[in-house]
DNA sequence: TCAACTACTCATGAACTGTTGAAATGTTCA
DNA sequence: TGAACATTTCAACAGTTCATGAGTAGTTGA
């Protein structure tokens, strides 16, 4: 994955609208959920929604389709997959202490040093 | 960890001077690398490099540490590996699909769908 | 103490980001 | 066709980010 793809992916996700965003979207699966039902949830104006979505869209972490009058919006797994790879992989060249946060049970909570 | 931290160490994390500059650090290790090399290193001004390590170092992804009248700078491994395991485990609940770019020999070049 | 070196701070301006509300577009159904 | 609904587009505005260059501060050795 060339670096400006995920610049731009780190930078969609960098905002809380947008990480809430995933968040609620990456629950409901392939299936996905309307625009409508997602400002509901979040609580956000149409516009400013839709405005976040199209930043989400354009960085290729989610995609739309519409269904007669809804637009249902999904998390593209494989490229948050990918960008999370990127992180561990290629910039941070797998460096154990890095890594770690993969292992079985690890997670964000992981102790100080 | 806290989801504003993460927020703030992804607006970090998102912009391509510093995103350089972290792969720059994280190869060597914890001795780090001093402001001027780095300087030199990425081909970019003292005032430039000072803003962007200020932004990591806020995020908790950079360290700084004098010796005598150098500044070392090192990647805070184990604060990155907090974010990503963030990503993975809290924000993608350890979605298998996301979480194959843990498995032994992926990286962000993995085949898309 | 002074010059050289290293790193940081600050002010400026250009460019970008995010919010708002109104208007436009597209879809369904009576 | 026309009303109702769902979503997107648009312009205006405020706020933030970033590059630049000049100036400042701390450290070293002659």
């Amino acid at each position: 994955m060339e670096q400006s793809r995920v610049l731009a992916a780190l930078s969609a996700l960098a905002n809380e609208t947008r990480l809430e965003l995933v968040r609620a979207l990456i629950g409901r699966g392939p299936a996905g959920m309307s625009a409508g039902d997602i400002a509901g949830t979040l609580g956000i104006s149409a516009s400013r929604l839709s405005f976040h979505l199209q930043q989400l869209e354009m960085a290729g972490l989610v995609t739309g389709r519409r269904e007669s009058r809804h637009v249902f919006y999904a998390v593209d797994t494989a490229q948050v997959g990918r960008v999370i790879g990127y992180l561990l992989n290629d910039c941070c060249r797998s460096h154990p202490e890095v890594s770690a946060c993969c292992a079985p049970g690890a997670s964000s909570r992981a102790k100080a040093p």
